[in-house]
DNA sequence: TCAACTTTGTGCCTTCGTTCACATCTCTCT
DNA sequence: AGAGAGATGTGAACGAAGGCACAAAGTTGA
């Protein structure tokens, strides 16, 4: 599956498969979508067409939340939909801090979907003077940019319970301590780095260079060479000429 | 994992299973970084650590790619590594093609981990006519934004290999409609939407929210109620209080 | 009321992935 | 040269996930 990565030990919670788990949000948008467009009752078919699995999966999947649908019938949106948002903890808000404010942090700042889907930014988190102290436009308010020596008093003052990581890699660990430090136990990163934690703290993993190279590689397994790019060819020997290595995703 | 899918089919290619493959990028990255510190050789134990993995899954999987480790001494960092992305098919860059110019895209666009590790950003398309015409700054030249009637003349001339959607959900599914026509068959997708596409076309995900989502189920199941965001307080009956629909990852 | 039809929920089986444990091979030291 | 230590590669056991097929339950129509 695309990027990401759990390092929580803790395979199922509650009898629910982490499978079932990661699908569950996209089951979610999809209700929301068809709640949007008036339909209220939905088979298990239809849905499953519309959200990219078997329906077969999809009542699997659902039957581990319980008994939410109708023989002969299908499910009643409203009703599946709430109880799915209730299932992921969606009812109430959860407080996000994000730090780093290259162009990553920037485009998650102005991500409109956090908002939308029961997250809160309520924490922005830098270290270049250029930023820090200006004012960002999130949702319905200005966020002051802090600084990262105020890191630990924002995630305590304004109840952060997530913290997004989109620094350089080369900080990614230290802000990642410090973060772990601060009570936050669930951590989502951007940086191209192996992230070192506690047992106790879950970290999700995105990083768009290994999503490309699996692509990559079944490309390259269609049986043919990719179309000419000309320039480099591969070496005949080891090791290949080596590029720079660590690139951070924040500039 | 991160939010990632695979709409391919073909579960594993030639003997090498899915999960080994998503866990080789990582690999390569880690002995990367290793081979510039000096290091010319490592045990599964030391590179297992390094990666986040147990030495039985690193060497279960490396085992998949050949006998490239010397018992009673490891792996040569150098020796590996070229395997590895031999195996990835990163002897030679593939094409890429960006299209969306919105907030994610511009970071895509200056992410210069794609030119570090086998990528190419040879053409960038939005529809904006602020944007179309521009040109930008990427890797060593400067590319010119093309609009979005060019789709299928820039993956076709320039020879794109892979496409990157991080358009609005709503135009998602004909930018991909139109890729797939222009003979790309690997597709990375940003956009809150499940595509539908061929069965020979691959899809890979990322999706912030539901990344988050995942986060926040855990989150919940550690017992605890979320650190108390005052106001918005979980409906008694359903459905919740509906927010606003389908986000957009591009302004 | 009853029969025909629709759709869920789930038991079973197969496939895929992970972990364990150890035989095998290499290197080092005496 | 031989013994001991160290590390890989892999067979086998285990566990998680996916798919099939059908019984159970509900609806519709006569």
């Amino acid at each position: 599956m695309s990027t990401s990565a759990s390092s929580l030990s803790a395979a199922r919670t509650r009898g629910i498969p982490d499978a079932t788990v990661a699908r569950l949000p996209i089951y979610h948008r999809v209700l929301k979508s068809l709640s949007d467009s008036g339909i209220t009752t939905v088979s298990s078919d239809e849905l499953a067409r519309n959200c990219g699995v078997t329906p077969a999966k999809l009542r699997k999947d659902l039957s581990h939340l319980g008994s939410y649908g109708t023989r002969g019938v299908g499910y009643d949106v409203a009703f599946l939909s709430y109880h799915i948002s209730r299932e992921l903890g969606l009812s109430t808000p959860w407080g996000v801090v994000i730090v780093g404010l290259g162009n990553l942090g920037n485009a998650l700042v102005a991500y409109r979907g956090f908002a939308s889907r029961g997250f809160d930014v309520v924490g922005i988190v830098d270290t270049h003077p250029d930023v820090v102290g200006t004012s960002i436009r999130v949702g319905d308010r200005n966020l002051r940019v802090s600084p990262l020596a105020d890191l630990e008093a924002v995630v305590a003052e304004r109840h952060a319970a997530i913290g997004v990581i989109a620094t350089p890699g080369e900080v990614a660990q230290d802000v990642c301590d410090r973060l772990v430090a601060s009570g936050i136990r669930s951590i989502l990163n951007f940086a191209p780095v192996v992230l070192s934690v506690p047992d106790d703290v879950e970290v999700r993993k995105v990083d768009l260079a290994v999503e490309l190279q699996i692509l990559a590689f079944h490309e390259q397994r269609r049986g043919e060479e990719p179309p000419v790019m000309a320039k480099v060819k591969s070496p005949a020997g080891y090791p290949p000429p080596s590029r720079g290595y660590e690139e951070a995703l924040h500039a």
